[in-house]
DNA sequence: TTGACACATTCAAATTTGTCGATATGTTGG
DNA sequence: CCAACATATCGACAAATTTGAATGTGTCAA
């Protein structure tokens, strides 16, 4: 598969462009811990219900953009920059034979 | 906006996926013009209705991944590869400063 | 141990999406 | 003009997605 259609489609949703956005950057400091972005942040920060963000951060976590660990009762979350780089690649590959020609 | 989301969605979809990939691979001849594609041969190749490729054709376009130009009663379509850059620079902007750190 | 906390899971409602039959629009060949 | 053709649009339906209230699970502090 010359694309990857999960990860696309994970990055197809404006709730969670913003979220990747936010992790991006950093979140400013944690509520608990400085530096790194919890659960709680990313709800505080989109205003929708903590259910609704937990499913999100699955869909992003499951198509590999993002890394997530728990931490005592919190999940930390980070991007995965190789993931992205990887994405990147595959749409750079679809497009550089053509734009050469 | 960082992030296009209609652009990742329109490539979240596996079908779409299928219409780019073969839309990279020139379709060999078009059952009208060699070296072109035209919808008819997209609904040969996927085995779905015209319809249904009819709507992805517009996701694609509308998400500016291809380009639509009609000829007579053909539609012929060719993949933008500026566009792909566009979104892979997207998915590049994000890796670079992370990966560098 | 108990209560509060952070997050996951379940379930259900609303919305969106993918699909295709039927039909409309526009084009070409005769 | 007419009939065949290529594609778009419409209407309907099933499936997937987004969302959140209710609840479950595990963890920490006291």
């Amino acid at each position: 598969m010359l694309l990857d259609a999960e990860g696309f489609r994970a990055l197809g949703d404006p709730v969670r462009v913003r979220i990747v956005q936010f992790l991006l950057d950093q979140g400013g400091v944690c509520c608990a811990n400085p530096g790194l972005v919890c659960a709680c942040d990313i709800v505080a920060l989109l205003g929708l219900a903590q259910p609704t963000v937990s499913h999100h951060m699955q869909i992003l976590t499951r198509a590999g953009l993002v890394l997530a660990e728990k931490r005592g009762r919190w999940m930390f979350y980070a991007l995965a920059p190789r993931r992205f780089e990887e994405l990147g690649g595959q749409l750079g590959a679809i497009a550089a034979p053509l734009v050469a020609a």
